[in-house]
Formats: structure tokens, C-alpha cells, sequence
DNA sequence: GCGACAG
DNA sequence: ATCTTGTCGC
């Protein structure tokens, strides 16, 4: 990885939100039950709500990890996995241990939800890093000569991520290389927290000193920074945040070609459409939004930045092979 | 009852 | 994102 390591390093050591799902879910006394978004609260975010229920839906230990006493917010019990969809396993475990079950929802449900778990709110550090980060993007060109346009993608098996990196010249708009690397992730997909993610894969292909990253994924278009502007920041290289859909922002023109996407007011994103598929742009760092919009148009392929395509190409064959 | 919150 | 299916809030 290029140049030094210091702000948004919590990255590289992301917290074990696995295992803080089923620590609290082993804080559940018998007898009580807690919900999907509570666990999810607790770590510091209800968006996380979706991850603790896949995380449950694997759980290695069943009854000893008690997955059975999370149930939906609305009171039904929801599924227990194992084998195939049932709750009636869910069902018979919570009445043996003293919970009132009637037509599949917990019966006095407000008076034995259990909320008050004991773990770390990990989300909320990580909110507060990416707070800092924004502080730190810069937003106009901010490069030498740039010899190449790199599109950065990730691809999975499980816990094992496949990023690769497909570097186009400036010179010629071709490939010149793809570079691949593996590792393994345990941080879930949390929705405005993707960095924690895919960002230590990516951040080991960052090794190109005259190049501008592509990188799948939100720059500024984010409450607080997303992954494009993550990387830049970490890795002190120029970056351009590209997705394919939109997380944060309001769109001026839907029927434009090329749209302005505006965050309280402030041109933020430019929406590129071409045909059905859409590509929104963004300022990861070094890099002024013009500029961003200029290269990712001059690559644009079917409505995606051909190196991102390259690079999605590249990590869907890398995770094939790797079955 | 349905849409949402990158990947 | 993957290839099975998960929650929340309007
Ligand atoms: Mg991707």
C-alpha cells in the first residue's frame, strides 16, 4: 500500500461484529427475547438490523448461542434455521423456557423484550471515523501527470473476498494489467459502513503511483465518507467513488443524461445515465467532481466505466475458479 | 403492504 | 455482494 497509515486505519482492524452479535445474544436472559433491530441498536446502528439476522442465521451453536430468543420487531417469532424454513423449533424452545407464544407473536412482548446489552457500540467509533476522514478529502485535482485510471472491484465466498484491480493507460484507454489479490473479511455488509468491508482488500491493490482509482462504490455521495473517499484518504492517492446505484443525495435532473445530485443544497455527484443503467459519480479525494465526471464519461461503456467493468469481470472469474 | 440502505 | 432469503418503518 502506498504512503502512510493514520487516519481511517480503523479499517484495517475492523471490530469483530460477529462475535459482538453473539455475545449479546448470549446476554438474553431465559425466559426473554430481544429483536434483530435491538442487537443491531446496540452495536450502534439499526441499519445493521438485516447483518444480525444473517449472522444469527448462521450461528454455529445453536441453544448455546440462544439465536432462538431474537424475534422480529413486530412481536412474531420469525424463523429457526438449521434446516430449511421453521419457527416451530423457535417456538418450542421459547414456551419451554417460559415465553407465551400465541399465533406465532410473542404474547406481552413489551415485558420480556430485553434490550439492555453490554457490548461496545463499534458503529458508532466507526461513524466517528468516518467523520473524519470527510474532514480530510480534498476536493480539486490534486496529481501529477496520471498515467493510468485503475477500477477497483471485490467479489466473495463466504468470508473470502477476491478485489481486483484493472489498470487502464491514459494514453491509449487500454488494459494494460490486472492485478488480483485474496483475503479474508468476517465485517458484514452494513449499509454506509461498506468500507469496513471491502476496503482491506482493495487498499492491499492501491500500489500504482501515477493512477487514479475507480473505485466501485460512494465517495461523498454518503452521510459522513464512503468507500472511495476511505481509500484516498488512507492511501493518500487520488480516488473516484462510481456506483451503480444511489445511497445518499437528491437528483435535480431523473431525465438527464447527466444529472446533478445536490446533499443539503451542495453539488455533491453527477448522475451519468446511458440507456437503462445508471452511474453515479463522485469526489473520493484529490480529485474535483468535474474532473471525476470527465474520466469516468471518457471510459463510459453501457453505462459503467469500462475499468469497473473490467475489474467486476475480473473478481466474478477469480471467485469462480476459486469454487 | 411495500420499499429501502453503496456492495 | 451472493444464490438464499434476513428487518424496519412508512
Ligand atoms: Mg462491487
Amino acid at each position: 500500500m502506498l504512503g502512510k497509515v493514520s487516519v481511517g486505519a480503523l479499517m484495517l482492524e475492523s471490530p469483530d461484529v460477529v462475535s459482538l452479535v453473539y455475545e449479546a445474544t448470549s446476554q438474553i436472559p431465559k425466559g426473554m427475547v430481544s429483536t434483530y433491530g435491538d442487537i443491531a441498536k446496540a452495536l450502534g446502528d439499526v441499519r445493521a438490523s438485516r447483518a444480525v439476522g444473517e449472522i444469527l442465521s448462521k450461528n454455529p451453536t445453536p441453544i448455546v448461542v440462544p439465536c432462538h430468543r431474537v424475534v422480529y420487531s413486530d412481536g412474531k417469532v420469525g424463523w429457526y434455521s438449521g434446516k430449511g424454513k421453521n419457527s416451530d423449533k423457535k417456538i418450542t424452545l421459547l414456551e419451554s423456557e417460559g415465553v407465551e407464544i400465541k399465533n406465532g407473536s410473542i404474547e406481552n412482548f413489551s415485558s420480556v423484550r430485553f434490550a439492555e446489552f453490554n457490548i461496545p457500540n463499534v458503529l458508532k467509533q466507526l461513524r466517528d471515523e468516518q467523520e473524519e476522514i470527510r474532514e480530510h478529502v480534498v476536493e480539486e485535482d490534486d496529481f501529477g501527470v496520471l498515467r493510468h485510471v485503475v477500477g477497483l472491484d471485490v467479489s466473495y465466498i463466504g468470508e473470502r473476498s477476491f478485489g481486483v484491480a484493472a489498470v487502464y493507460s491514459l494514453e491509449n484507454n487500454e488494459l494494460v494489467e490486472i492485478k488480483k489479490v485474496e483475503c479474508s473479511v468476517r465485517f458484514p455488509y452494513i449499509p454506509t459502513y461498506l468500507s469496513y468491508r471491502e476496503a482491506p482488500v482493495l487498499s492491499k491493490l492501491i500500489d500504482v503511483k501515477d493512477a487514479i482509482y475507480l473505485v466501485d462504490g460512494h465517495g461523498l455521495l454518503h452521510p459522513r465518507a464512503g468507500i472511495a473517499s476511505h481509500l484516498g484518504v488512507l492511501c493518500n492517492v487520488p480516488t473516484i467513488g462510481a456506483a451503480k446505484s444511489l445511497l445518499y443525495g437528491h437528483v435535480e435532473s431523473p431525465e438527464s443524461n447527466r444529472s446533478e445530485i445536490t446533499i443539503d443544497g451542495k453539488i455533491s455527484g453527477i448522475a451519468l445515465k446511458e440507456g437503462r443503467s445508471a452511474t453515479y459519480v463522485s469526489v473520493g479525494h484529490r480529485v474535483s467532481l468535474n474532473t471525476a465526471t470527465e474520466l469516468c464519461i471518457r471510459f463510459l461503456c453501457h453505462g459503467i466505466p469500462l475499468p469497473l467493468r473490467t475489474a467486476h469481470n475480473e473478481a466474478t472469474l477469480a471467485r469462480k475458479r476459486a469454487t
